[in-house]
DNA sequence: CGAGGCATACCGACTGGTTAGTCTGCGCCC
DNA sequence: GGGCGCAGACTAACCAGTCGGTATGCCTCG
C-alpha cells in the first residue's frame, strides 16, 4: 500500500531527490546539523533508501563536491581553449566562475564551509582536483605575464588566489534580492582583475 | 587534591586557558566536532569550571569573534584617522588585515567557517559589527574615488568585498612553512588592491 | 503463456555510542 | 564560616548506521 501513484508522469528520481535535499540543508544549517533523518524526509523517503544509494552521510557530501568540481572545471577548460587572445580567455573564465558560483550558491556555501567535514582520503581527492582546478586558471595568467600583456609583480599563483577568495566569499555577502544582477557582478569582479594584471 | 602546585610563578588564569584551548580545537576540528570535554581536557580543567565562567559552549565561541572584531576594527580606525594621503591609508590597513589575519590564522579560520554555529541574537550581533568595519573600510575607497585618486569603475562595496574575499581565504591556503612571509603577502594583496583601484 | 524465483528498491524499528548541560558537593581563602 | 572556584558523576536527548522484512517488476523455463 501506499505506493507512488502510477500516473505516466515521470517523478524526479530518489537519488537525486536526496541529494537536492542534502545540498540545501546542508548549505542551510551545516552539515554536522543536518541530520539523516531531516534528509530523508525532505526527500520523501526513509532511512533505508538513502543507505541503499548512498554508503554514508559522507558519501553524500562528496557527492556534492565532485558534482561542483565537474562543472567548474568543464567549464574552465572551455575557456581556457578558446581561441581569443588570453586576456579575454581569463577575463572570460574569471566571469563565468562567478556567474556559475552564484547560480549554484548552496554548493559553493558548503564547498567552502565543509570540507573538513569530509574523511581524510575523500579531503584528499577534492583537494586534488581542486589544485588541478586552480593550476589551469594560474596557467592563465602566467601566460600573460610572460607575453608581457600582464604585470608579473605579483606571483600567479597570488593572483589566482586573491581572485578565487573573492569568488569564496560571494556566498557570505552576495543575495539575489540585491541590486546587482549576477552577470554585472561578474564583470566587475573580472574586471577588478584584469585592472589589477595590468602592466 | 591533586592542585595545581602552589610555586609562586602565575599560572594563566582558567578563562583564558579554556578560550586558547577552545580556539585551536575549534579551528582544527570544526566547532560541531569539538565536545566541551576535549576543550576542559586541553585546558587542564573539568566541565565544572567551564560552566563556572561561560554560559554555554555556544558562549565561548561568542568570546572567540568578539575578541578578533575588536582587535581588527582597532587597527583600521587607526590607519583610517592616520594623517596621510588617502592611499597610503588604504593601502596600510589592507595590508595590515592581511598581517593580522595571518597572525590569527586560527581565529581567521573559526571566524569565517563558524558564524553559522551562533546562535541567532549573537549571530546578528557579529554581522553588526562586521558590518561597521566594512563600511569603515569603504568609506576609504569612496573617499579616494570621490578625489580621483581611485577609479570609480566599480562600486566601493564590490571592491571591499573583493578585497576581504582574498583575506577569508588566506587561512586556506596561507601556510607558515610557504616561501613568503606574512608581510610579503601582505605588501602582494595590497598591492593588487591599489592596482586595482588605479584611474 | 504462466508460475516461480530472484534482484532491486525501499521501509522503519532498533542499537550503541556520544553529547551539552546540570547538580551536588568539597576545599580553600578571606 | 561563608562564598568563590571548581570537580565529576549523571541525565536526557539525539543520531549515524544496521538489519530483517516487504513489495514489485523482470526473466526464465517448462
Amino acid at each position: 500500500m501506499a505506493t507512488v501513484p502510477k500516473t505516466e508522469q515521470t517523478t524526479t528520481p530518489v537519488p537525486q531527490r536526496l541529494l537536492a535535499a542534502a545540498t540545501r540543508l546542508f548549505a542551510e544549517q551545516g552539515y554536522d546539523r543536518t541530520s539523516v533523518q531531516e534528509i530523508v524526509e525532505a526527500a520523501g523517503v526513509t532511512k533505508g533508501a538513502l543507505y541503499h544509494y548512498f554508503g554514508s552521510k559522507d558519501d553524500l557530501l562528496h557527492e556534492i563536491y565532485a558534482r561542483v568540481l565537474r562543472l567548474q572545471q568543464e567549464r574552465l577548460d572551455a575557456h581556457a581553449e578558446a581561441d581569443e587572445p588570453v586576456e579575454k580567455r581569463l577575463r572570460d573564465a574569471a566571469a563565468d566562475v562567478v556567474v556559475t558560483t552564484i547560480a549554484n550558491l548552496d554548493d559553493a556555501q558548503i564547498f567552502f564551509r565543509s570540507m573538513h567535514h569530509l574523511s581524510p582520503e575523500k579531503n584528499k581527492q577534492v583537494r586534488a582536483e581542486r589544485r588541478r582546478y586552480h593550476e589551469r586558471f594560474r596557467a592563465l595568467v602566467e601566460e600573460g605575464q610572460t607575453a608581457g600583456v600582464f604585470s608579473s609583480a605579483t606571483p600567479a599563483d597570488l593572483v589566482v588566489d586573491y581572485h578565487f577568495g573573492s569568488v569564496h566569499h560571494l556566498s557570505t555577502w552576495y543575495r539575489p534580492a540585491g541590486p546587482l544582477t549576477p552577470q554585472q557582478v561578474a564583470d566587475h569582479l573580472a574586471d577588478l582583475l584584469l585592472r589589477a594584471l595590468r602592466p
